[in-house]
RNA sequence: GCUCCCAUCGUCUAGCCCGGUCUAGGACAUCGCCUUUUCACGGCGGUAACAGGGGUUCGAAUCCCCUUGGGAGUACCA
């Protein structure tokens, strides 16, 4: 049988940063195995669940390059609807087989009672599991009698008394004691199923062969554990994945700064970064690569090589991976993110050989794509001069003057808008031959009457990508210092 | 409380399953140097870890136990 794995979310906000790791994992392990990846919408919890949530969360999976196969959108007739919220009858109908089989029973207790032995169970230091024998379930008849004269009741699954041993991909061999839970609810008294019973009921008709998802759904196998074996299906694979937590070595919520994958795609992180960093973060390349994209995940992703203790979720390395693939973008798709960008006029205005040059440089020295604007600010247009040390150091040379007036007076010669890179040699050469200036006199005084600046990229390919305007504005600050 | 899970540099991790090749490797961050007559990029190098204690063994980061610390679950949430 192909193999199935399936991304569960619930629509109670947006796509989480633990969720899209999941998430990726899932769709990853598909990929390389050639399976089908699934989308279940898992919102049987009525009061949070949000249906634009699940459009917003689809939307995120989407932009990190997540796509499934199936899904709500995408239903295969087989195996639809996709939704919890439209499986209730299929739920029911396995409930009630559970029921008739006498694997689960109607309890009518109240919340009151419930406490109750909840507390009194507290008190004597045992797991307050529900114990069947606290109070007598209902016969069959009896209940069928109470629900007929509308009685509300949950069906409660007899947990059987036994211990349960599961092979997780991650953690390896995880035994669950015997009592470790009660009889529990399967199907609420409002008549709502609930999730760990969904889970299974779905995993099963929807043929899931692995379940690879959060360690904290560790101990609930245990209960999903027994309603596969009372279902008599067949247990996929799991893999629980370690949790990400927060610098504080806490949960991972909002005060941990962005947690949201929304927020990513807002501030122009790139997509494959996001997925690189998450996919490092719990996962390791087998030959210690960490720049990869998911194309090149294709043939060495698998289930063995998860870490099963938590990841801490710092962005810093994040920042660096995203640096990484920029380099290594090809131009054009970045001038077309760059071009998204608001503002930024002059960069959209020129011309396509212009941005390539000016991306070419530019891509070597950031981290976001955010942040090429302000590199074609600070390092093409700005018209004020940086007035460092360094630079008040290079205009005390007694050549520099000389050098400021000599370009100066090229530039105003110059017709057009650009300084062309041949032009820039022959100041350089007559600079050099004629006026005797060389070495870094020679360089750092152009550059200084040039861009005003003590630094920067080569002259060669700044200079021509600069306008003469902007050139002749700081000429001219450079000439009346005071003014 | 009870149950389950986890424990290698500041961080992500390799190594652990199948003890010796580990004076523990890589990456980020950090520090220094080199290169590019600057910066960045890049290159080179430094600082930096097997939580603690017992065992088993000729030998343990690797296997077992305990302690400690952390995480998760303990719902008619998912």
């Amino acid at each position: 049988m192909s193999v199935r794995v399936r991304f569960a979310p619930s629509p109670t906000g947006y796509l989480h940063i633990g969720g899209a790791r999941t998430a990726l994992y899932n769709y990853l392990y598909a990929k390389a195995i050639g399976g089908t990846f699934i989308l279940r919408i898992e919102d049987t919890d009525m009061e949070r669940s949000k249906p634009e949530y699940e459009a917003l969360q689809i939307e995120d999976l989407n932009w990190l390059g997540i796509f499934h196969d199936e899904g709500p959108d995408k239903p295969n007739p087989k195996y639809a609807p996709y939704r919890q919220s439209e499986r209730q009858h299929i739920y029911m109908k396995y409930a009630q087989e559970l029921f008739e089989k006498d694997l689960a029973y109607y309890d009518f207790s109240s919340d009151e009672e419930l406490e109750a032995m909840k507390e009194k169970a507290l008190r004597e230091n045992r797991d307050p599991v529900y114990d069947g024998k606290w109070k007598n379930p209902s016969s069959k008849q009896e209940a069928l009698a109470k629900v007929a004269a509308g009685e509300k009741g949950a069906i409660r699954f007899r947990a059987p008394n036994k211990p349960y041993v599961l092979n997780d991909k991650v953690k390896g061999r995880v035994v669950y004691p015997e009592n470790m839970v009660g009889d529990f609810v399967i199907v609420r008294s409002n008549g709502l199923p609930v999730y760990n019973y969904c889970c299974v009921v779905d995993d099963m008709l929807m043929d899931i062969t692995h379940v690879i998802r959060g360690e904290d759904h560790l101990n609930n196998t245990v209960r999903q554990l027994m309603i596969y074996e009372a279902l008599n299906a067949k247990v996929p694979e799991f893999a629980h994945v370690s949790l990400l937590i927060g610098a504080d070595r806490q949960k991972l919520s909002k005060r941990h700064g962005a947690t949201s994958v929304n927020l990513y795609r807002n501030e122009r992180y790139l997509p494959e970064a996001l997925c690189n960093y998450l996919t490092l973060l719990g996962w390791s390349h087998p030959t210690e690569r960490d720049i990869f994209d998911k194309e090149d995940l294709k043939d060495v992703f698998n289930l063995e090589r998860f870490s099963a203790s938590p990841a801490i979720y710092d962005l810093v390395k994040l920042r660096w991976v995203n640096g990484q693939h920029i380099k290594k973008m090809d131009n054009e798709t970045l001038i077309g993110l760059v071009s998204e960008l608001p503002g930024n006029d002059f960069f959209k205005t020129q011309t396509p050989e212009w941005r390539n040059a000016a991306i070419d440089i530019i891509k070597q020295q950031v981290e976001f794509v955010s942040d090429i604007p302000k590199m074609v600010d600070e390092m093409i247009l700005l018209e004020s001069l940086e007035m460092s040390d360094m630079l008040k150091d290079i205009l005390s040379w007694e050549t520099t003057p000389k050098i400021i007036d000599y370009i100066d007076s090229q530039v105003q010669a110059i017709p057009s808008s650009f300084i062309t890179e041949a032009q820039l040699n022959g100041w350089m050469d007559v600079l050099k031959k004629d006026m005797g200036v060389k070495g870094k006199q020679l360089f750092m005084g152009v550059r200084a009457a040039l861009t005003g600046k003590d630094h920067g990229p080569d002259l060669k390919i700044l200079i021509p990508l600069t306008p003469v305007a902007v050139i002749k504005k700081r000429l001219t600050q450079l000439k009346h210092p005071q003014a």
